[in-house]
RNA sequence: GCCCAGAUGGCGGAAUUGGUAGACGCGUCAGACUCAAAAUCUGGUAUUGGCAACAAUGUGCAGGUUCGAUUCCUGUUCUGGGCACCA
């Protein structure tokens, strides 16, 4: 298959013309002739297609809260029940749209290769979209025609199981579990979904149950245990695993803890202590295996599978499709109406569909969207004049930012989202800054619509950004109140141990705004009234162990909040504006200490200590140009060669500093060279002339202002420009010193007991030395430290 | 639990390819100017010992490679970002 997107009237016409195949391949799916095909409803045919769109319409679980009637994102659950008013959550089957980016996964891989990310950057989305071959292998089990499907990347293992394990969700459980088991099975499975993601992902002990249930080896015939546990995934392979506690070591902990005896399959590779999950051990205790590697193990096992019908060779990725609905108002509405449980599309000319006004913003019944309360949200199919219900979910986040620098570059454009003649001239956003939060989630799903509109012909390149520069976050102090689960009850964080719990009872720990905390000390009052009251019936137990109510005040009773430094969000209330500081400072300030706090890749918590050193610069540049009682200063005087010196040594520094985004250091060297233009008493015109052309991106409204009042009448950022062209046009020669030990090289280092000039000298007589110089004199000589001494050539 | 980063003085950070650790800024101490303050300027400021010259120690922790490690390797702790326990 061509893996890529077509329009779907392409395979319409291909189910018309040759039934299910398409391309010449049998598709996946239902099998059918062109002459069953054209026999079908239509509301059949638009089942099957639904089946290869591109977006398509499916069936996923959401966090459901009762009491609140709405649906909730994760962030919003906290240890199981609602971040606000603690009401309990469960997981819900919801109606669903989702965006098929499973089918890109090889292309996003391979796309990676032409773009200018960081390494971490493409190794965060390569281990996301997770790759990884191996086989599918069917058990038969025990007294049941159901067989037990399980993938491998292992297969080579396979008279290694000892168990298998299968996912607590897997409908198969209910069939093969014993009666003596059943009471344990489904008190494990009412456990677990008791449980959320997050507490099931960070949870370290092993738990799980035995079914009662036998597996069969395929090649063996060995009797196999069939166990369940919440650490295999019903979303991944396909929800079971085999067990091979000597190679794997989730598995070997597994066994330990369920005392399930371990057969070694790889001999001496094997201690008994720990799992080895080497490729490289000579297989033992394997049956037709026995003698060889793993690495041949691996092929003949599969072939094996494959001839006797009991499993194949199979290609699997950790990434599945991403949710492209909310049950949310803002949001763009679908173009789609609903008749009879099939989605029809609206056609181009019914575009855009906007969003309707509401007077309430309140979740829908059944835990639909906002809009299924509005009477009237519906739309007619062309030429037909039944109004039918439009798609009550809207658009994620993401279906705006995927494609918004498509849209930047022809924003006025009525007929298209953008010209293709106009994105052929802009072409990829040649430098994108953004911050690692979007490795998976953003920049993931931005390449694939860009690979997917490239498919269609819309735009002419595939990736959407050349390069990445990744700019560290900001970070605030957030602070954090706990709340007894199911309770209005707040704790003081002094009370609390180790794992935020009170007096043997669980907290839930709430996000509390930090402008109604004073260090870490709760304004009660406040916290009443935040949030419109939300809070006005909580008791408070302070950190002296006294209890409040409202309206109580005890002089003493203080409660303390937890803080923890973590992103600047809105929704974590720790957000700080710097309009005071643009007030007090000016924007060029304020621009250039951001500049002066760090690389810009580092994460770090907002801090305003040192803003006063970078506003002394600036004054200090004015200073260079006028003086508070004389006025202008400058002078027409031709630069010494001093001064000239300290120019171009700013700009050499920053040009380089600039190229490799280390505007931190950049900074510096302006303040070293306006420093010593100060020492000196250098105020020429054409020294401060190009001074200002060198700070205008770090400071463009001083620079400007200067600028003009020099006497230039054109704009600083016009004479800008030809400083840009001659740096690419320079040719820069390195002759950096190479380090030593046997790399090619132009430098020497040897060690010395002695110190310099003499060592210099015996160096230069070593006939190694010389060997090595054939005969030339050395082009420098230098000393490191007072033992080292390096030639260059 | 998994993936990806980061850790250097009192603080933010610098050291561009393995070669004088601490540039630049903040803070602080001392001084100049001032009736006084602000502003500005000058000098000191990693730690320990010493009046000093100087010596020893020092880049989260424990090892390793190297004549030489903030830099490379192995393990580990803590902090941050992401998450879907990925077999």
């Amino acid at each position: 298959l061509k893996q890529k997107a077509e329009p779907i009237e392409l395979l319409i016409a291909s189910f018309e013309k040759e039934g299910s195949v398409v391309h010449g391949y049998r598709i996946p799916g239902k099998t059918f002739t062109a002459e069953e095909w054209k026999a079908m409803t239509e509301q059949d045919q638009l089942q099957i297609l639904m089946e290869y769109r591109l977006a398509y319409c499916g069936y996923g679980e959401v966090n459901w809260c009762e009491a609140l009637g709405t649906v909730l994102a994760n962030d919003e659950v906290v240890n199981g029940v609602s971040e606000r008013g603690g009401h309990p959550v469960i997981k819900k089957k919801l109606r669903q749209w989702y965006l098929r980016i499973t089918e890109y996964a090889d292309r996003l891989l391979g796309g990676l290769n032409q773009i200018d990310f960081s390494e971490s950057m493409k190794e965060m989305q390569t281990n996301w979209i997770g790759k990884s071959i191996g086989a599918e292998i069917d058990f038969s089990l025990k007294g049941h025609n159901e067989k037990l499907r399980v993938y491998t990347t292992r297969p080579d293992t396979i008279f290694g199981v000892d168990f298998m394990v299968v996912a607590p969700e897997l409908t198969l459980i209910e069939q093969i579990t014993t009666p003596e088991q059943s009471v344990a099975v489904q008190e494990y499975i009412a456990y677990v979904k008791s449980r959320s993601e997050r507490e099931r992902m960070a949870e370290k002990k092993i738990t799980g149950v035995f079914t009662g249930a036998y597996a069969l080896n395929p090649f063996s015939g060995r009797e196999i245990p069939v166990w369940i546990s919440e650490y295999v995934l019903a979303g991944y392979g396909t929800g079971a695993i085999m067990a091979v506690p000597c190679g794997d070591e989730r598995d070997f902990k597994f066994a330990k803890q369920f005392n399930i005896s371990i057969t070694n399959i790889i001999g001496g590779a094997f201690d008994g202590e720990a799992a080895n999950p080497t490729r490289d051990a000579v297989l033992q205790e394997s049956g037709f295996l026995n003698g060889l590697s793993m690495r041949e193990a691996m092929d003949l096992v599969v072939k094996k599978l494959e001839e006797t019908g009991s499993g194949n060779r199979k290609v699997n990725y950790k990434m599945r499709d991403a949710a492209f609905s909310r049950q949310r108002y803002w949001g763009e509405p679908f173009p789609i109406v609903w008749e009879s449980g099939t989605a029809y599309a609206l056609s181009d000319t019914q575009l855009p569909v906007n969003l309707p006004y509401v007077d309430s913003y309140g979740p829908g019944p059944e835990g639909e969207g906002p809009l299924a309360n509005i009477q009237g949200w519906e739309a007619a199919l062309q030429g037909s004049g039944n109004l039918l219900p439009l798609e009550t979910n809207t658009m994620p986040g993401y279906a705006g930012s995927s494609w918004y620098f498509l849209r930047y570059m022809d924003p006025h454009n009525e007929q298209e989202f953008c010209s293709k003649t106009v994105s052929d001239y802009w072409g990829q956003v040649d430098l994108y800054v953004g911050g690692t939060e979007h490795a998976v989630g953003h920049l993931l799903y931005s390449r694939m619509w860009t690979k997917a509109l490239y498919d269609l012909g819309f735009i002419g390149f595939e990736e959407p950004f050349k390069k990445l520069l990744n700019q560290g976050m900001i970070q605030g102090s957030s602070r954090f109140v706990y709340r007894i689960t199911g309770t209005q009850t707040f704790v003081s964080k002094g009370l609390l141990n180790k794992e935020d719990e009170y007096e043997g009872k669980q907290t839930d720990k709430l996000h509390v705004d930090v402008q109604i905390v004073d260090g870490y000390e709760l304004d009660l009052e406040a916290f009443r009234k935040w949030r419109n009251g939300e809070y006005v019936e909580a008791v408070f137990i302070c950190e002296n162990g006294t209890s409040l109510k409202a309206g109580e005040a005890v002089s003493g009773a203080v409660y303390l909040c937890g803080s923890e430094v973590e992103k600047m969000s809105k929704s974590k209330f720790n957000t700080v504006n710097p309009d005071d500081l643009v007030h007090k400072y000016g924007a060029d300030t304020f621009r250039m200490y951001e500049m002066f706090l760090g690389p810009v890749e580092l994460s770090k918590p907002w801090d305003t200590k040192g803003i006063e050193g970078v506003h002394r610069f600036l004054k200090k540049l004015w200073r260079l140009f006028y003086d508070e009682t004389k006025g202008a200063i400058w002078t027409n005087e031709e630069p010494t060669e001093q001064e000239l010196r300290i120019l171009h040594k700013a700009i050499k520094k920053i040009d380089e500093d600039t190229e490799r985004f280390s505007f931190n250091t950049a900074v510096s060297s302006f303040m070293i060279c306006v420093n010593e233009l100060s020492d000196m008493n250098s105020r020429k015109k054409k020294i401060l002339e190009q001074l200002l052309v060198l700070l205008t991106p770090y400071a463009p409204h001083i620079s400007e202002e200067l600028w003009h009042a020099l006497g230039n009448q054109e704009s600083i950022l016009d004479a800008t420009f030809p400083l840009f062209e001659a740096k690419f046009l320079a040719e820069t020669s390195k002759n950096y010193p190479v380090a030593v030990n046997g790399k090619t090289r132009s430098e020497l280092t040897l060690a010395f007991d002695i110190s310099s000039e003499e060592a210099e000298k015996l160096a230069l007589a070593d006939p190694a030395v010389q060997k090595w110089l054939e005969g030339k004199p050395p082009k420098k000589v230098i000393f490191v430290r007072n033992k080292m001494i390096n030639i260059v050539v």
